[in-house]
DNA sequence: GGAACAATTAATGTATACATTAATTCAGCC
DNA sequence: GGCTGAATTAATGTATACATTAATTGTTCC
Protein backbone atom coordinates (compact mmCIF):
# COMPACT_ATOMS: atom_id res chain seq x y z
CA UNK A 1 0.00 0.00 0.00
CA UNK A 2 1.67 3.40 -0.75
CA UNK A 3 2.36 5.25 1.93
CA UNK A 4 0.69 8.27 0.88
CA UNK A 5 -2.82 6.23 1.13
CA UNK A 6 -3.89 7.67 4.08
CA UNK A 7 -7.09 6.21 4.68
CA UNK A 8 -10.30 8.56 4.52
CA UNK A 9 -10.80 9.76 7.78
CA UNK A 10 -14.27 10.26 9.40
CA UNK A 11 -15.75 13.73 8.76
CA UNK A 12 -16.46 13.47 12.42
CA UNK A 13 -12.50 13.61 12.73
CA UNK A 14 -12.42 16.11 9.71
CA UNK A 15 -14.94 18.51 11.86
CA UNK A 16 -13.20 18.32 14.79
CA UNK A 17 -9.49 19.05 13.11
CA UNK A 18 -11.14 21.74 10.72
CA UNK A 19 -13.00 23.41 14.14
CA UNK A 20 -10.12 23.49 16.18
CA UNK A 21 -8.16 25.18 13.50
CA UNK A 22 -11.24 27.73 12.81
CA UNK A 23 -10.85 28.22 16.38
CA UNK A 24 -6.86 28.67 16.87
CA UNK A 25 -6.88 30.90 13.38
CA UNK A 26 -9.54 33.07 15.17
CA UNK A 27 -11.86 32.21 11.75
CA UNK A 28 -14.18 31.76 14.64
CA UNK A 29 -13.68 34.44 17.28
CA UNK A 30 -13.63 33.90 20.66
CA UNK A 31 -17.17 34.69 22.29
CA UNK A 32 -18.78 34.37 19.09
CA UNK A 33 -21.70 31.99 18.19
CA UNK A 34 -22.84 29.35 15.56
CA UNK A 35 -25.46 27.25 14.59
CA UNK A 36 -24.80 23.99 14.33
CA UNK A 37 -26.11 23.60 10.69
CA UNK A 38 -23.81 27.10 9.08
CA UNK A 39 -21.10 25.11 10.23
CA UNK A 40 -22.35 21.67 8.75
CA UNK A 41 -22.77 23.98 5.29
CA UNK A 42 -19.27 25.60 5.68
CA UNK A 43 -17.55 22.16 6.18
CA UNK A 44 -19.57 20.75 3.68
CA UNK A 45 -21.15 17.94 5.75
CA UNK A 46 -24.27 17.26 7.63
CA UNK A 47 -25.32 18.24 11.14
CA UNK A 48 -24.40 14.67 12.52
CA UNK A 49 -20.83 15.22 12.21
CA UNK A 50 -20.62 18.47 13.24
CA UNK A 51 -22.38 17.80 16.23
CA UNK A 52 -20.17 15.13 17.06
CA UNK A 53 -17.35 17.65 16.89
CA UNK A 54 -19.17 20.02 19.31
CA UNK A 55 -19.50 17.20 21.72
CA UNK A 56 -16.46 16.28 22.03
CA UNK A 57 -15.02 20.32 21.97
CA UNK A 58 -17.47 21.44 24.21
CA UNK A 59 -16.08 18.60 26.52
CA UNK A 60 -12.48 19.90 26.12
CA UNK A 61 -13.96 23.15 27.14
CA UNK A 62 -13.12 24.80 23.97
CA UNK A 63 -16.72 25.45 22.91
CA UNK A 64 -19.71 25.21 24.97
CA UNK A 65 -23.39 24.25 23.71
CA UNK A 66 -25.76 26.00 24.18
CA UNK A 67 -29.46 24.61 23.59
CA UNK A 68 -31.11 27.19 20.80
CA UNK A 69 -27.77 29.78 20.87
CA UNK A 70 -25.43 27.56 18.69
CA UNK A 71 -22.30 26.65 19.66
CA UNK A 72 -20.33 29.28 21.95
CA UNK A 73 -16.49 29.23 21.07
CA UNK A 74 -15.22 29.81 24.64
CA UNK A 75 -12.95 32.73 25.93
CA UNK A 76 -10.03 32.01 27.46
CA UNK A 77 -9.28 34.60 30.30
CA UNK A 78 -6.41 34.94 32.28
CA UNK A 79 -7.76 32.78 34.89
CA UNK A 80 -8.29 30.33 32.56
CA UNK A 81 -4.66 30.32 31.57
CA UNK A 82 -3.46 30.19 34.78
CA UNK A 83 -5.48 27.35 36.00
CA UNK A 84 -4.43 25.22 32.57
CA UNK A 85 -0.59 26.02 33.60
CA UNK A 86 -0.80 25.05 37.28
CA UNK A 87 -2.10 21.73 35.47
CA UNK A 88 0.43 21.46 32.93
CA UNK A 89 3.22 22.19 35.42
CA UNK A 90 1.76 19.48 37.90
CA UNK A 91 2.19 16.66 34.88
CA UNK A 92 5.29 17.44 33.28
CA UNK A 93 6.83 17.44 36.97
CA UNK A 94 4.99 14.02 36.71
CA UNK A 95 6.57 13.11 33.34
CA UNK A 96 10.16 14.37 33.96
CA UNK A 97 10.05 12.72 36.82
CA UNK A 98 8.56 8.99 35.71
CA UNK A 99 10.99 9.66 32.71
CA UNK A 100 13.87 9.89 34.59
CA UNK A 101 13.20 6.56 36.62
CA UNK A 102 12.73 4.42 33.23
CA UNK A 103 16.60 4.25 32.19
CA UNK A 104 15.73 5.88 28.35
CA UNK A 105 18.54 6.01 24.87
CA UNK A 106 19.99 8.73 23.58
CA UNK A 107 17.79 7.86 20.52
CA UNK A 108 14.94 8.03 22.80
CA UNK A 109 15.82 11.42 24.04
CA UNK A 110 17.11 12.70 20.62
CA UNK A 111 13.42 14.23 19.65
CA UNK A 112 13.85 16.71 22.73
CA UNK A 113 17.44 17.49 22.10
CA UNK A 114 15.91 18.29 18.87
CA UNK A 115 13.65 20.46 20.22
CA UNK A 116 15.48 22.57 22.33
CA UNK A 117 18.19 23.33 19.79
CA UNK A 118 15.38 24.31 17.62
CA UNK A 119 13.91 26.81 20.50
CA UNK A 120 17.54 28.14 20.77
CA UNK A 121 17.72 28.99 16.83
CA UNK A 122 14.32 30.43 17.34
CA UNK A 123 15.43 32.74 19.94
CA UNK A 124 18.51 33.58 18.40
CA UNK A 125 16.58 35.07 15.68
CA UNK A 126 13.95 36.47 17.45
CA UNK A 127 11.29 34.03 15.87
CA UNK A 128 9.09 33.99 18.95
CA UNK A 129 6.64 31.60 16.22
CA UNK A 130 9.12 29.35 16.03
CA UNK A 131 9.99 29.16 19.02
CA UNK A 132 6.49 28.81 20.37
CA UNK A 133 5.91 25.36 17.70
CA UNK A 134 9.72 23.94 18.94
CA UNK A 135 8.20 24.65 22.34
CA UNK A 136 5.21 22.39 22.04
CA UNK A 137 7.11 19.55 20.72
CA UNK A 138 9.47 20.17 23.71
CA UNK A 139 6.00 19.47 25.89
CA UNK A 140 4.27 16.81 24.00
CA UNK A 141 7.90 15.01 23.84
CA UNK A 142 8.58 15.59 27.58
CA UNK A 143 4.70 13.89 28.35
CA UNK A 144 5.48 11.03 26.13
CA UNK A 145 8.84 10.07 27.80
CA UNK A 146 6.85 9.81 30.92
CA UNK A 147 4.91 7.20 29.48
CA UNK A 148 1.61 8.01 30.94
CA UNK A 149 -1.17 8.21 28.38
CA UNK A 150 -3.18 9.63 30.06
CA UNK A 151 -1.11 12.63 31.83
CA UNK A 152 0.05 12.90 27.64
CA UNK A 153 -4.09 13.25 27.14
CA UNK A 154 -4.79 15.56 29.34
CA UNK A 155 -1.69 17.62 28.50
CA UNK A 156 -2.50 17.54 24.91
CA UNK A 157 -6.27 19.28 25.57
CA UNK A 158 -5.09 21.91 27.64
CA UNK A 159 -1.87 22.65 24.94
CA UNK A 160 -4.94 23.49 22.40
CA UNK A 161 -6.05 25.76 24.55
CA UNK A 162 -3.01 27.16 25.27
CA UNK A 163 -2.47 27.28 21.09
CA UNK A 164 -5.74 29.62 21.60
CA UNK A 165 -3.76 32.27 23.76
CA UNK A 166 -0.39 32.79 22.33
CA UNK A 167 -0.24 36.22 22.99
CA UNK A 168 -1.12 36.20 26.58
CA UNK A 169 1.08 33.13 26.80
CA UNK A 170 4.24 34.40 25.96
CA UNK A 171 4.01 36.96 28.92
CA UNK A 172 2.76 34.76 31.51
CA UNK A 173 5.18 32.11 31.14
CA UNK A 174 8.90 32.78 32.74
CA UNK A 175 10.88 35.05 29.85
CA UNK A 176 11.98 32.60 27.17
CA UNK A 177 15.54 32.69 27.57
CA UNK A 178 15.02 31.45 31.05
CA UNK A 179 12.40 29.01 29.95
CA UNK A 180 15.39 27.23 27.67
CA UNK A 181 17.93 27.37 30.58
CA UNK A 182 14.97 24.99 32.52
CA UNK A 183 14.44 22.92 29.51
CA UNK A 184 17.82 22.06 29.04
CA UNK A 185 17.94 21.30 32.85
CA UNK A 186 15.23 18.69 33.02
CA UNK A 187 16.67 17.15 30.00
CA UNK A 188 19.86 16.31 31.92
CA UNK A 189 17.85 15.83 34.87
CA UNK A 190 16.42 12.82 32.79
CA UNK A 191 19.39 11.77 31.53
CA UNK A 192 21.09 11.43 35.03
CA UNK A 193 17.72 9.91 36.27
CA UNK A 194 16.91 12.89 38.36
CA UNK B 1 -41.68 26.24 40.87
CA UNK B 2 -41.60 22.62 42.87
CA UNK B 3 -37.91 21.81 43.99
CA UNK B 4 -38.91 18.57 42.69
CA UNK B 5 -39.45 19.53 39.35
CA UNK B 6 -36.18 18.75 38.19
CA UNK B 7 -36.07 19.41 34.38
CA UNK B 8 -36.49 16.53 32.17
CA UNK B 9 -33.13 15.65 31.28
CA UNK B 10 -31.95 15.09 27.80
CA UNK B 11 -31.43 11.66 26.29
CA UNK B 12 -27.90 11.74 25.69
CA UNK B 13 -27.55 13.13 29.44
CA UNK B 14 -29.82 9.48 30.44
CA UNK B 15 -27.80 7.56 28.55
CA UNK B 16 -24.44 9.00 29.81
CA UNK B 17 -26.10 7.91 33.75
CA UNK B 18 -27.31 4.70 32.90
CA UNK B 19 -24.16 3.55 30.95
CA UNK B 20 -21.74 4.98 33.28
CA UNK B 21 -24.03 2.92 35.89
CA UNK B 22 -24.20 0.07 34.16
CA UNK B 23 -20.02 -0.07 33.91
CA UNK B 24 -19.58 0.42 37.47
CA UNK B 25 -22.01 -2.16 38.63
CA UNK B 26 -20.44 -4.58 36.42
CA UNK B 27 -24.04 -4.73 33.96
CA UNK B 28 -21.59 -4.44 31.15
CA UNK B 29 -18.54 -6.90 32.40
CA UNK B 30 -15.45 -5.51 31.45
CA UNK B 31 -13.73 -6.58 27.90
CA UNK B 32 -17.33 -7.06 26.90
CA UNK B 33 -18.72 -5.86 23.56
CA UNK B 34 -21.92 -4.16 22.92
CA UNK B 35 -23.32 -3.07 19.91
CA UNK B 36 -24.69 0.36 19.99
CA UNK B 37 -28.02 -0.96 18.75
CA UNK B 38 -28.54 -3.46 21.38
CA UNK B 39 -27.81 -0.33 24.30
CA UNK B 40 -30.00 1.66 22.68
CA UNK B 41 -33.03 -0.93 23.00
CA UNK B 42 -31.99 -1.28 26.58
CA UNK B 43 -32.06 1.98 27.73
CA UNK B 44 -35.01 2.52 25.33
CA UNK B 45 -34.00 5.36 23.06
CA UNK B 46 -32.70 5.18 19.41
CA UNK B 47 -28.78 5.32 18.41
CA UNK B 48 -28.58 8.56 18.36
CA UNK B 49 -28.27 9.61 22.17
CA UNK B 50 -26.92 6.47 22.52
CA UNK B 51 -23.74 7.28 20.32
CA UNK B 52 -23.41 11.00 21.52
CA UNK B 53 -23.26 9.37 25.12
CA UNK B 54 -20.29 6.59 24.10
CA UNK B 55 -18.17 9.28 21.96
CA UNK B 56 -18.16 11.20 25.43
CA UNK B 57 -17.48 7.87 27.37
CA UNK B 58 -14.83 7.16 25.24
CA UNK B 59 -12.94 10.43 25.22
CA UNK B 60 -13.12 9.36 29.01
CA UNK B 61 -11.47 6.51 28.57
CA UNK B 62 -14.03 4.49 30.05
CA UNK B 63 -14.97 2.71 26.58
CA UNK B 64 -13.52 2.19 22.97
CA UNK B 65 -15.79 2.87 19.81
CA UNK B 66 -14.56 -0.04 17.75
CA UNK B 67 -16.10 0.09 14.21
CA UNK B 68 -18.18 -2.74 13.70
CA UNK B 69 -17.27 -4.45 16.78
CA UNK B 70 -19.81 -2.08 18.91
CA UNK B 71 -18.60 -0.19 21.96
CA UNK B 72 -16.26 -2.34 23.92
CA UNK B 73 -16.26 -1.69 27.71
CA UNK B 74 -12.47 -1.24 28.66
CA UNK B 75 -10.86 -3.29 31.42
CA UNK B 76 -9.03 -1.36 33.83
CA UNK B 77 -5.24 -2.55 34.80
CA UNK B 78 -2.90 -2.12 37.42
CA UNK B 79 -0.92 0.06 35.15
CA UNK B 80 -4.08 2.22 34.34
CA UNK B 81 -4.59 2.52 38.03
CA UNK B 82 -0.91 3.62 38.68
CA UNK B 83 -1.28 6.10 35.66
CA UNK B 84 -4.72 7.55 37.64
CA UNK B 85 -3.08 7.15 40.76
CA UNK B 86 0.21 9.18 40.15
CA UNK B 87 -2.19 11.83 37.96
CA UNK B 88 -4.73 12.43 41.41
CA UNK B 89 -1.97 12.35 43.69
CA UNK B 90 -0.12 15.46 41.90
CA UNK B 91 -3.87 17.20 40.99
CA UNK B 92 -4.68 16.87 44.76
CA UNK B 93 -1.56 18.32 45.62
CA UNK B 94 -2.07 21.31 43.48
CA UNK B 95 -5.63 21.44 45.21
CA UNK B 96 -4.25 21.13 48.27
CA UNK B 97 -2.04 23.78 47.99
CA UNK B 98 -4.47 26.29 46.31
CA UNK B 99 -6.94 25.70 49.20
CA UNK B 100 -4.23 26.25 51.62
CA UNK B 101 -4.14 30.22 50.12
CA UNK B 102 -7.30 30.86 50.11
CA UNK B 103 -7.91 31.41 53.30
CA UNK B 104 -10.96 29.95 53.30
CA UNK B 105 -13.66 29.79 56.43
CA UNK B 106 -14.45 26.95 58.68
CA UNK B 107 -18.34 26.67 56.77
CA UNK B 108 -16.05 26.29 53.54
CA UNK B 109 -14.05 23.48 55.16
CA UNK B 110 -17.02 21.99 56.60
CA UNK B 111 -17.64 19.30 54.63
CA UNK B 112 -14.46 17.95 54.32
CA UNK B 113 -13.90 17.51 57.91
CA UNK B 114 -17.72 16.01 57.66
CA UNK B 115 -15.50 13.50 54.88
CA UNK B 116 -12.69 12.46 57.30
CA UNK B 117 -15.74 12.16 60.24
CA UNK B 118 -17.73 9.80 58.02
CA UNK B 119 -14.60 7.32 57.24
CA UNK B 120 -13.22 7.44 60.43
CA UNK B 121 -16.80 5.52 61.51
CA UNK B 122 -16.66 3.60 58.71
CA UNK B 123 -13.30 2.33 59.95
CA UNK B 124 -14.21 1.81 63.25
CA UNK B 125 -16.92 -0.82 61.71
CA UNK B 126 -15.04 -2.20 59.53
CA UNK B 127 -17.06 -0.82 56.88
CA UNK B 128 -14.90 -0.60 54.02
CA UNK B 129 -17.64 0.32 51.32
CA UNK B 130 -18.62 3.51 53.38
CA UNK B 131 -15.18 4.00 53.56
CA UNK B 132 -14.75 4.52 49.85
CA UNK B 133 -17.88 6.59 49.92
CA UNK B 134 -16.54 9.03 52.24
CA UNK B 135 -13.24 8.65 50.70
CA UNK B 136 -14.82 9.78 47.09
CA UNK B 137 -16.32 13.00 49.07
CA UNK B 138 -13.31 13.97 50.68
CA UNK B 139 -11.51 14.02 47.32
CA UNK B 140 -14.35 15.37 45.38
CA UNK B 141 -14.18 18.39 48.42
CA UNK B 142 -10.22 18.69 47.98
CA UNK B 143 -10.18 19.63 44.54
CA UNK B 144 -13.67 22.08 44.99
CA UNK B 145 -11.69 23.40 47.31
CA UNK B 146 -8.63 24.23 45.38
CA UNK B 147 -10.96 26.13 42.94
CA UNK B 148 -9.50 24.75 39.80
CA UNK B 149 -11.95 24.04 37.62
CA UNK B 150 -10.38 22.32 35.12
CA UNK B 151 -8.40 20.12 37.90
CA UNK B 152 -11.59 19.35 39.37
CA UNK B 153 -12.88 17.90 36.04
CA UNK B 154 -10.16 15.81 35.23
CA UNK B 155 -10.30 14.36 38.92
CA UNK B 156 -13.59 14.10 38.51
CA UNK B 157 -12.78 11.59 35.51
CA UNK B 158 -10.04 9.89 37.07
CA UNK B 159 -12.22 9.33 39.94
CA UNK B 160 -15.25 7.22 37.67
CA UNK B 161 -12.42 4.88 36.70
CA UNK B 162 -11.28 4.42 40.06
CA UNK B 163 -14.87 3.80 41.40
CA UNK B 164 -14.79 0.82 39.12
CA UNK B 165 -11.90 -1.15 40.08
CA UNK B 166 -12.72 -0.63 44.23
CA UNK B 167 -11.36 -3.62 45.06
CA UNK B 168 -7.97 -3.18 43.47
CA UNK B 169 -7.99 0.26 44.80
CA UNK B 170 -7.85 -1.02 47.89
CA UNK B 171 -4.87 -2.54 48.15
CA UNK B 172 -2.81 -0.25 45.90
CA UNK B 173 -3.13 3.24 48.40
CA UNK B 174 -1.74 3.98 51.82
CA UNK B 175 -4.06 1.66 53.96
CA UNK B 176 -7.24 3.31 55.04
CA UNK B 177 -5.95 4.02 58.83
CA UNK B 178 -2.93 5.36 57.58
CA UNK B 179 -4.51 7.26 54.71
CA UNK B 180 -6.91 8.87 57.44
CA UNK B 181 -4.45 10.59 59.09
CA UNK B 182 -2.96 11.78 56.01
CA UNK B 183 -6.18 12.83 55.57
CA UNK B 184 -6.83 14.75 58.97
CA UNK B 185 -3.48 16.47 58.13
CA UNK B 186 -4.32 18.02 54.73
CA UNK B 187 -7.41 19.80 56.42
CA UNK B 188 -4.67 21.08 58.92
CA UNK B 189 -2.72 21.98 56.62
CA UNK B 190 -5.34 24.00 54.55
CA UNK B 191 -6.52 25.66 57.70
CA UNK B 192 -3.29 26.89 58.68
CA UNK B 193 -2.04 28.14 55.26
CA UNK B 194 0.36 25.53 54.19
C1' DG C 1 -49.43 53.21 25.06
C1' DG C 2 -48.14 49.26 27.52
C1' DA C 3 -48.52 44.66 29.23
C1' DA C 4 -50.13 39.95 29.01
C1' DC C 5 -50.84 36.28 26.19
C1' DA C 6 -51.28 33.69 21.98
C1' DA C 7 -49.32 32.35 17.53
C1' DT C 8 -45.29 31.73 14.96
C1' DT C 9 -40.65 30.77 14.21
C1' DA C 10 -36.41 28.59 14.53
C1' DA C 11 -33.00 25.76 16.53
C1' DT C 12 -31.93 21.86 18.99
C1' DG C 13 -32.63 16.93 20.46
C1' DT C 14 -34.00 12.66 18.70
C1' DA C 15 -35.51 9.20 15.51
C1' DT C 16 -35.11 7.02 11.32
C1' DA C 17 -33.49 6.08 6.76
C1' DC C 18 -29.66 5.30 3.90
C1' DA C 19 -24.79 4.58 2.25
C1' DT C 20 -20.54 2.51 3.09
C1' DT C 21 -17.68 -1.04 4.11
C1' DA C 22 -15.52 -4.71 7.04
C1' DA C 23 -16.48 -9.32 8.04
C1' DT C 24 -18.50 -13.57 7.00
C1' DT C 25 -20.23 -17.13 4.27
C1' DC C 26 -20.58 -19.88 0.46
C1' DA C 27 -19.33 -21.51 -3.99
C1' DG C 28 -16.08 -22.89 -7.33
C1' DC C 29 -11.68 -24.39 -8.59
C1' DC C 30 -7.24 -26.57 -8.09
C1' DG D 1 -9.99 -31.12 1.16
C1' DG D 2 -8.44 -26.67 1.32
C1' DC D 3 -7.97 -22.16 -0.52
C1' DT D 4 -9.28 -18.07 -3.34
C1' DG D 5 -12.63 -14.88 -4.26
C1' DA D 6 -17.26 -13.23 -5.02
C1' DA D 7 -21.77 -12.48 -2.85
C1' DT D 8 -24.06 -11.48 1.31
C1' DT D 9 -24.63 -9.66 5.70
C1' DA D 10 -24.48 -6.55 9.29
C1' DA D 11 -22.87 -2.66 11.75
C1' DT D 12 -21.25 1.78 11.67
C1' DG D 13 -21.01 6.60 9.77
C1' DT D 14 -23.81 10.00 7.83
C1' DA D 15 -27.82 12.31 6.13
C1' DT D 16 -32.35 13.64 6.66
C1' DA D 17 -36.82 14.00 8.68
C1' DC D 18 -39.42 15.03 12.61
C1' DA D 19 -40.74 16.48 17.41
C1' DT D 20 -40.01 19.59 21.01
C1' DT D 21 -39.59 23.81 22.92
C1' DA D 22 -37.43 28.41 23.86
C1' DA D 23 -37.61 32.79 21.84
C1' DT D 24 -39.85 36.16 19.23
C1' DT D 25 -43.32 38.50 17.22
C1' DG D 26 -47.81 40.17 16.90
C1' DT D 27 -52.38 40.97 18.83
C1' DT D 28 -55.73 42.17 22.00
C1' DC D 29 -57.36 44.19 26.02
C1' DC D 30 -57.04 47.45 29.70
Amino acid sequence: MNPSDTKPLSNTQRALQELRRMIFTGELSAGSDHLETELADQLGMSRTPVREAALILDRQGLVALRPRKGVRILPVSPEDMSEIYDILTELESLAARDAAHRDLTETDLAPMGDAIDRMEDALAHHALEDWALADDQFHAELVRLGGNRRARMIVGMMSDQVRRARAVTLYMRPLPTRSNRDHSDVLDAIRVGD
